[in-house]
RNA sequence: GCCUGGGUGGUGGAAUGGCAGACACAACCGUCUUAAAAACGGUUGCCCUUGCCGGGCGUGCGGGUUCGAGUCCCGUCCUGGGCACCA
């Protein structure tokens, strides 16, 4: 490619290729880095500069990529597509008169570079750091303006010392539902010793002995250990989180079977804050979908809590629907809900029903049974769609506290424990699933909802009357809900209840890759090491994986790597009370805890005496006006974090705001989702795939390779799919600017779209049009002359100005994209001559942002000294936007029969009067009058015949 | 099943309810060249007509609102993503 120009005598020697483009782009690289250019300067601090004070002035902005893991595959072309748009954006907004905060770091811990190091013995840091610097080296040449004195990454000591130390926070906070907000454990703890406020056994907290007081404590803070069921997986030797685990009870990784275990493990309390959570998603500017997809995770539903009663026991019920209490005809319990033991019949009772005990003698067996089987089946099995339901009576009767009537209890797999009360009042009137299970079991079905005349269905669900409910009767849903509520409340027998499926977050892993936990046990629970003591460094291990077991072998328990270093793991120190002996916490904090606060040490990275400063923070971060939530302007990153990740960040972020540590409720005001590039991949007749670089589209559309005929499949870019394209190809292909311009032209930031190498030739085109304007290809010399431009000229030029300003704001780089290469054409065809300075500059300052190298560089064939990445980005004269003429479509009944040109100050019936004056249409109207004339300023007119 | 995006030329994609297909790729033709490449210029939704002038049909499908619908409304099909017996 570049090796052309020396071979060819006649080639133009000063044509822009990808070798000049690669000559200019080190240089400008270098340029970058030694001036500090992409530094932005902090309010205070170490990263304050008083030789940008100009730019401190400034409204800011602040501009973030989601946190990336630095794989050791390095970068293919679709990882940067976001980081390209946002560079864009952040070099617009620059030029724009915005101190720009854009930044990189890497989310380094996590399980490949553990496995690798368990395989290898190489020492994780080791891969990591490796890998992190190569990636450095993929983005720099890529020409991202990241100011690189923050690109933290979570491994770094100096970083994780702060995770661990908001990990304290966490711990030595709770949450205070009075005031909906986290508040210092001390003030609770000071609470407890004043008597103002009561300890749930209502023994004074003085009375109390040092054991039980912790362990009232410990039940109060928002990071907390528990001996909550979890995912136990021998095959890993980890316990996994519900979201690793698929839907079939396997892990994700590994695929190894997953156990149901009761084990200790750290929690975060994140269903304290349900409710802001939800609500506060209210004050973003998020894509509706997003937003959607976390409402449902949080699954806040409203209803009662209903209490029925048998055998003198109580089982409490959630409902959405207490106005259908009278239609409750039985009760169903998960097979695991623990009051079935207690409450399961010795016998059948006499009028039993077949239906009902299955065959077996007595209720003990059949609950036994049913038990067994619910347990051996996958959960797959247990929800496929439309499966017949199934479960077993277990001989006992409830009392339904409405009705009075006594309601059999069965016990049946699609009551799940984990939510609500682990029991439903089954109501099939109006309970499509309930409907289901009392006709396997023949049990009764009453309406209490009037459907509508023309319902034919089985369970109703919509709006109508109460009927058969006595006091209810009459009123619709809404009102028999509230009037149910008001019922239960004052009979005892329920009240308003709220649930949510947001659990608690586990927060522990049997890994070695991880954050330490800053915690050490005596021999009351845990205790905060002092923050003094911090960070608590990962110790030097031989071994860094978990010990695993028999995939199978659910009894087995989990044992961190940390546990094989006996002299870390046991220590002495003295916490203030005299040295004393403490066990330190053996498991590691999930990949999650390093990327839910990574934005705000890319504030203020290198505060050795707080996380971030707090006028630091108020400066990036803070709220930008009454009611404004505060975060950062945009956050750009794919739709699979759209749960997870922004969850917990926003969980951790909102802790901050409580204790008073940050001035903003929410770390992200933007968001949006970026697309992917997806790739095409080629399998021969054996099924093996063929390197896609070499595949040729015949004539008739089929392809092949090598001359053999080939399957093309669409999806994902990867090495074993052999179709993998990398910046450092495109780079050595074309330049950086060139393919930094193909990835933002072809197609909106949000949209997916496969990858054409052979394309990226017209992006490559449109730069050597746009370095001919400036550059003579066969001399060198500048083409660039003082001389007048033409009005046209100039109106597109301005035009061009207002839509690129628009579509670097809303994130439309397609189209601005395809807005200067019209630019850059009309210059070519225009200005053959030379290119006068009044053209040159704008078309300079508006390429920048895409292609920065060159623009750079055109620059300063401008003649100017400094960099462009502070001048201001042009500025369309409004009087240059509006056209001296129209061109007016005239339509007859919608169809475009002719066209007129009018001054562009015409009034309406100037614009008529030409319109009916135009031959074609007076000959198509034939003399008659139209019935009706719409004209629309600016834009069209139409006759209706 | 529920919740969400999306269906526009050979391809990626443009289009505040106002001329559908900007811009780019591919394809074809031309200029230049001994030739090729590069570059530059032209043609390119489909169909009829084609010497020219024209005409018809077109944004997954079927309806509707409107002077006018890719865009708004109703229904329907296909498809990407998410959740799933959530009481």
């Amino acid at each position: 490619m570049s090796s052309e120009s020396t071979q060819q005598p006649d080639f133009p020697a000063y044509r822009y290729t990808a070798e000049l483009a690669g000559d200019i782009e080190r240089h400008w690289q270098d340029y970058w880095e030694k001036n500090g250019t992409f530094e932005a300067p902090n309010p205070t601090g170490l990263l304050a500069d008083p030789s940008k004070a100009d730019i401190a002035q400034r409204p800011k902005q602040f501009v973030l990529d989601m946190f990336p893991y630095p794989s050791g595959a390095g970068l293919h072309v679709g990882h940067p597509l976001g980081y390209i748009g946002t560079d864009v954006f952040a070099r617009y907004k620059r030029m724009s008169g915005f101190n720009v905060l854009h930044s990189l770091g890497y989310d380094a811990f996590g399980l490949p570079a553990e496995q690798y190091a368990v395989q290898t013995g190489q020492h994780p840091r080791v891969t990591t750091e490796a890998n992190i610097a190569n990636m450095r080296r993929q983005l720099r040449e890529l020409g991202l303006g990241h100011d690189q004195r923050r690109s933290i990454a979570t491994t770094d000591t100096e970083y994780y010392k702060w995770t661990q130390w908001i990990f304290l926070q966490l711990f030595d906070s709770w949450f205070d539902i009075e005031q909906d907000k986290a508040r210092p454990i001390a003030e609770l703890i000071a609470e407890f010793e004043a008597g103002a406020r009561l300890t749930p056994s209502g023994e004074p907290y003085s009375a109390l002995n040092e054991a039980d007081r912790r362990k009232l404590v410990d039940s109060y803070r928002l990071a907390y250990v528990s001996d909550a069921p979890v995912n136990w997986c021998p095959g890993l030797g980890t316990v996994l989180a519900n979201e690793e685990v698929t839907a079939d009870g396997r892990s994700e990784r590994g695929n190894y079977p997953v156990f149901k275990r009761n084990l200790r493990q750290w929690m975060m309390r994140i269903t304290t804050y349900a409710d802001r959570l939800l609500d506060d998603l209210e004050l973003l500017d998020w894509p509706e979908p997003i937003k959607m997809m976390q409402r449902n995770w949080i699954g806040k539903s409203t209803g009662a809590r209903v209490d029925f009663v048998a055998n003198g026991e109580t089982i409490s019920v959630f409902t959405t629907r207490p106005d259908t209490l009278f239609g409750a005809t039985y009760l169903v319990l998960a097979p695991e809900h623990p009051l079935v033991d207690k409450l399961i019949g010795p016998h059948w009772p006499s009028h039993g029903n077949t239906h009902w005990t299955k065959g077996f003698h007595n209720p003990i067996d059949a609950v036994e049974a049913y038990r067994a089987q619910a347990a051996a089946r996958t959960d797959e099995e247990r929800t496929a769609e439309n499966r017949e339901k199934t479960g077993v009576f277990i001989g006992a009767y409830a009392t339904n506290p409405a009705s009075g009537t006594h309601i059999p209890i069965f016990i049946a797999d699609y009551v799940l424990m984990g939510y609500g009360t682990g029991a439903i009042m089954a109501v099939p009137a109006q309970d499509q699933r309930d409907w289901d299970f009392a006709k396997v079991f023949d049990l009764p079905v009453v309406r209490t909802v009037q459907p509508p005349d023309a319902f034919d269905g089985e369970a109703f669900t919509g709006d109508g009357s109460a009927i058969n409910s006595e006091f209810l009767d009459g009123l619709e849903v809404a009102q028999a809900k509230q009037k149910m509520i008001d019922w239960l409340t004052a009979h005892n027998h329920g009240k308003a209840t709220t649930t949510y499926k947001l659990r608690d977050w586990l927060f522990s892993r049997q890994r070695y890759w991880g954050e330490p936990f800053p915690i050490l046990h005596d021999e009351y629970g845990p205790v905060a090491v002092p923050e003094s003591m911090l960070p608590v460094e990962l110790p030097e291990v031989d071994d860094y994986s978990p010990r695993t077991f028999d995939p199978d072998d659910a009894h087995s328990n989990p044992e961190p790597p940390l546990g094989r270093v006996q002299e870390w793991a046991n220590v002495t120190l003295d916490l203030g009370d005299g040295p004393k002996q403490y066990r330190r916490e053996l498991n590691v904090m999930p990949q999650w805890a390093g990327s839910c606060w990574y934005e705000l040490r890319y504030l203020d990275p290198t505060n050795s005496q707080a996380f971030v400063d707090a006028e630091v923070e108020r400066y990036w971060m803070g709220p930008q006006a009454p009611g404004h939530p505060g975060g950062g302007e945009l956050y750009v990153g794919g739709v699979e974090h759209a749960v997870l990740h922004l969850l917990y960040a926003r969980f951790w972020h909102k802790v901050l705001f409580d204790l008073g540590r940050v001035s903003s409720k929410e770390p992200y005001y933007r968001l949006f989702n970026q697309g992917y590039i997806q790739a095409y991949a080629y399998t021969d007749d054996r099924g093996t795939y063929v390197n896609a670089g070499e595949v040729i589209q015949e004539d008739d559309g089929t392809f092949s390779y090598q001359g053999q005929p080939v399957t093309q499949e669409y999806g994902k870019m990867g090495k074993s799919l052999k179709n993998i394209v990398t910046p450092d190809d495109m780079r050595d292909q074309y330049g950086a600017d060139t393919f930094r311009v193909y990835e933002m032209s072809t197609g909106p930031l949000d949209a997916s779209r496969p990858w054409e190498t052979r394309a990226v030739v017209g992006s490559q085109r449109f730069l050597q049009r746009v370095w001919r304007l400036f550059v003579d290809e066969h001399s060198g010399q500048s083409r660039i002359v003082d001389g007048p431009v033409d009005d046209e000229t100039l109106r597109v030029l301005h035009r061009t100005i207002a839509g690129v300003r628009e579509d670097f704001e809303l994130l439309r780089f397609n189209t601005a994209v395809a807005k200067l290469i019209e630019l850059t054409n009309h210059i070519t065809q225009y200005h053959s001559q030379g290119t006068p300075r009044e053209l040159a500059r704008p078309l300079v300052l508006m390429l920048a942002p895409l292609a920065p190298h060159i623009a750079e560089e055109l620059w300063r064939r401008l003649g100017n000294e400094d960099s462009l990445t502070y001048v201001d980005f042009p500025v369309a004269d409004p009087t240059l936007l509006i056209a001296e003429t129209i061109e007016y479509p005239i339509q007859i009944n919608g169809k475009v029969r002719s066209k007129i040109t009018v001054p562009a100050d015409a009034d309406e019936a100037t614009v008529q009067a030409a319109a009916l004056a135009d031959e074609k249409i007076a000959a198509l109207l034939e003399g008659a009058a139209p019935r009706k004339i719409i004209v629309v300023p600016g834009r069209i007119v139409t006759l209706v015949k």
